[in-house]
DNA sequence: ATCGTTCGCCAC
DNA sequence: AAACGTGGCGAACGAT
């Protein structure tokens, strides 16, 4: 146990069921579980627990937040690496990263990098106090701190979203794939019937065998044939009149359907009705959450009728529109952009003011914008951007400088970009445009993970207290997180209270990351037996 | 055989 | 039209 300022409250407790303690102490005083690393202990806890955490403080994602905040980004991140700075002894490398399977639980420890002979215990609360005193040294202490506390509860929904799931019907799973490819093949190796007839089509159009998965061997067939193509990519394909090329789109569609999400995929990563990709936290630079394994980041829409409710349950799906100009919006302060984005509809609201209603205009502009792009069509757009929304062109134009030049950018809670790999006098311009296009996004991309990041923590708290409190299977759960959408499964009578939850939430986010600010940050929900219904 | 890179597509 | 940011991943392909 350990006090407000870090230091041990009291002597360790040794307990012989673990389960049973945890239930006991958060009823008791909820406290702030500190330790080394979530990904490696809390997965194989949940399963042991009946009572899960509200609350921790991850050593590891902790330090890798402050050591990009202080300028040391990149260097070991691991307690006994911490340990070892503030010792200073020799510094150890991280492990290198991997599944859970990638080394026994027994191990675990050691993944740590603790010194051999150091006690844990006393290494945990050095560090977290070390953390304590680095945070509030921070340039704004309270939103590290709010930073360091929401990456440490992703860290428990990641961990609960792998365990519980994502519901994954086969019988639908199956429908779709024996729709567009045909019966499962049944020989190993062979491609499904629509495949193999489709690639046999694609070689009697261009009169010599391919393989239709080899840009190699397709881009001379296809010159034989009198079409000169610079590459195979779909949108060249498309402008290509020979019968081969719309032959050979739907084949690469179809394909990858099979290849990245088939009958293989299934067996592999959704097993027994649940999708479980591991969810990799901080595992992006700008904040936002990476995978591995099963592709969780691109499930195709065309699959997306196989995410099925169990019986008497509902998805409530939410996923927050126009996140990112919102961001901008709030951020910057610019008066104009936080009218617009005090609307339901953003871009409509910027196309009334500023581009004679053509709202495809005002997306195109402000995406450019946010991301960068200088080229033909979005030049003008950014022209009347600058005129019209000085403020906001200023914040994205000025990390722009700022990472061109060779510096950092922070997010909105003091989350820091890397440096460029490269000293800026080895950079060409380009690199440098290309690396101020990256810091230009960073600020944008990261503050918006930050606000989905202390959404979905507070629907955690908030689905906690619906359900029974515990780690049945009773009860609302989050199953699912994607940048700026969340899914939530849940017996139907509890629907609508889980639809107030994720309402609150996303206000609570608003407040927490942004203060006091016009800009709204709606979440459009839909409540659906499959994900395909929510649009 | 195994590894790393490139192409190309999917998602936000 | 493809010089706009962040990722994962599978097949082909070239290097070892």
């Amino acid at each position: 146990m350990l006090g407000e300022d870090g230091t041990a409250a009291g002597p360790a407790d040794s307990v012989s069921d673990l389960a049973a303690a945890v239930a006991e102490r958060e009823a008791r005083q909820a406290p702030r579980w500190v330790w080394a690393a979530t990904e490696e202990i809390y997965p194989g806890l949940l399963a042991r627990l009946t009572v899960r955490p509200a609350r921790c403080h991850d050593l590891k994602l902790v330090e890798s937040l402050l050591l990009a905040h202080e300028e040391r980004y990149g260097l070991p991140r691991a307690l006994g690496a911490a340990w070892a700075r503030l010792r200073g002894l020799p510094v150890p490398d991280d492990p290198p990263d991997g599944g859970p399977d990638d080394q026994p639980v027994l191990f675990a420890a050691d993944r740590q990098r603790l010194p051999a002979g150091t006690d844990p215990l006393v290494a945990v609360a050095a560090v977290h106090a070390d953390q304590q005193r680095r945070i509030a040294l921070a340039e704004h202490p309270d939103r590290m701190r709010l930073l360091c506390a929401a990456e440490s509860a992703g860290a428990l929904a990641a961990a609960e979203m792998t365990y519980d799931g994502l519901p994954w019907s086969a019988a639908a799973h199956d429908e779709l794939l024996t729709g567009m490819l045909g019966p499962r093949p049944t020989g190993g190796g062979t491609r499904p019937k629509l495949l193999g007839e489709l690639a046999g089509q694609i070689q009697e159009a261009l009169g010599r065998q391919v393989n239709p998965d080899s840009p190699a061997q397709l881009l001379p067939a296809f010159a034989r044939v009198g079409v000169q193509i610079a590459s195979t990519r779909s949108y060249v394909l498309r402008e290509v009149e020979h019968p081969a090329a719309a032959l050979l789109l739907r084949y690469k569609e179809l394909s990858r359907i099979h290849s990245a999400h088939g009958w293989a995929w299934r067996e592999q990563w959704a097993p027994a009705g649940r999708f479980r990709p591991e969810y990799v936290v901080g595992g992006v630079v700008s904040g936002r959450w990476a995978t591995r394994g099963g592709g969780a980041l691109q499930i195709p829409r065309s699959l997306r009728a196989a995410v099925v409710a169990d019986p008497e349950h509902r998805l409530v799906v939410a996923d927050a529109g126009q996140l990112e100009p919102r961001v901008l919006a709030a951020m910057s302060g610019d008066d104009g952009l936080a009218r617009a984005a005090a609307e339901g509809d953003l871009y409509a609201a910027l196309a009334r003011t500023a581009f004679d209603g053509d709202r495809q205009r005002a997306k195109l502009g402000l995406l450019g914008a946010m991301y960068g792009q200088t080229s033909g069509e979005v030049r003008p757009l950014l022209d009347v951007l600058h005129r019209r929304f000085p403020d906001a062109m200023r914040l994205v134009e000025s990390a722009a400088r700022t990472g061109e030049a060779g510096g950092v950018v922070r997010s909105r809670l003091g989350r820091t970009s890397p440096p460029p790999s490269r000293d800026r006098q080895d950079m060409t311009d380009g690199d440098a445009r290309a690396w101020g296009r990256f810091t230009r996004n960073f600020v944008i991309q990261a503050s918006a993970a930050e606000w989905a990041l202390a959404m979905m923590a507070s629907l955690r708290r908030r689905l906690t207290a619906l359900g029974d409190g515990g780690n049945s299977g009773a009860g609302p759960r989050l199953v699912f997180f994607l940048h700026d959408e969340i899914i939530v499964h849940t017996p139907e009578e509890q629907v609508q209270a889980v639809e107030s939850a994720v309402a609150e939430s996303a206000d609570e986010a608003r407040c927490l990351v942004f203060g006091r600010t016009p800009v709204l940050f709606p979440l459009e929900t839909h409540t659906v037996r499959c994900y395909a219904d929510a649009k």
